[in-house]
DNA sequence: GTCCCCCATGTGATCTTATAACGTTACTTT
DNA sequence: AAAGTAACGTTATAAGATCACATGGGGGAC
């Protein structure tokens, strides 16, 4: 891993690579989550929505071992099936994503819509924007197609510089 | 991880999903990469060599430890550094893939052409196939330019259900 | 209301994947 | 032949993920 998933605060505040209104975001995406889960008579327990608030406070991505390390301050169980838990159940139900290129975690950017979403992580900070994506209606459909291969989730994580470090590596 | 990129030969040699005369294959791939490392003035080391005909000849994703201990088998080092450099130093220069969602390397199908690779990982089996895909020009591409983004690498990873495991499960 | 069952949680142990650090060997360059 | 560098070998340890089993809490059946 190049850079610190585990704690500390990282400098930038980004999810879109953009400054917004954090805690308004925060509380529109825990609104969403509530409302979804209930909606489909699932439960969104402490621990479930404690992971959540930690990853969309943090805004950037978190290994599993960062979260548990949080839990465990806030009084929850320390043990790593607490964590994988917890983020296996708000992953099936899309309000977070794992980032496989980090082996870490980030809240959903845009929580009730349907999609399959595509990141950009920054290799020298490790920030993450999330946004969208349809690679199986490209290039990669077709092979698919014609290969017989029947697609039902795709991963795709672009890597390279945020605005931020281009702007600090050109300075 | 769910099923076994350790030990043992999967049920089938895919890597395009179809039989082919895997022999003339792999002598094809690994004269492709003696004269690409050559010309380029790098080395293709025993070990390094070593790997990329195991993943040659198995055709299959094969996780860091399995490859260990194949190199162990053939007289080689048997500690991780010695696989992770050998898949460092091909993985670098195009020879081998990384698939992120399995945490396993592959041998590049298009030895020597320039390509971003896209993968269709069959869930039920393992089975990888390497394609193309262009995900800069698409939707991906314009959120990164937009965003100010600059994009180096991209992971694209398709996971579903391969041809041969669709076929038995209708069966 | 009580019983029962299921889902979720907590915990210990273990397994897999990956890297750090350091010394040694062996090719290249001159 | 000496010096410099790239590659290798090994020990140790970090980081990520899962298994197995015990406990607790919130419905529904009756």
């Amino acid at each position: 891993m190049t850079s610190d998933l585990k704690s500390g605060h990282a400098e930038n505040q980004t999810l879109g690579f953009q400054k917004h209104d954090h805690r308004l975001c925060v509380d529109h995406a825990l609104e969403a989550a509530e409302a979804k889960v209930t909606e489909t008579g699932l439960r969104l327990t402490p621990v479930r929505r404690k992971v959540l608030e930690l990853l969309l406070q943090e805004h950037r991505a978190l290994g599993a071992y960062a979260i548990l390390d949080m839990l465990r301050e806030a009084g929850f169980g320390s043990q790593p099936p607490v964590a994988y838990r917890a983020l296996d159940f708000l992953s099936e139900h899309g309000l977070v994503h794992k980032i496989e290129r980090l082996n870490a975690f980030v809240a959903c950017a845009h929580p009730g819509e349907n999609h399959s979403p595509a990141f950009m992580i920054c290799r020298l900070c490790d920030a993450v924007a999330e946004t969208h994506s349809a690679p199986a209606n490209g290039t990669l459909g077709d092979a698919a197609r014609a290969a017989g291969f029947q697609i039902e989730k795709t991963v795709v994580e672009a890597e390279g510089v945020c605005p931020d470090c281009l702007e600090k590596a050109e300075a």
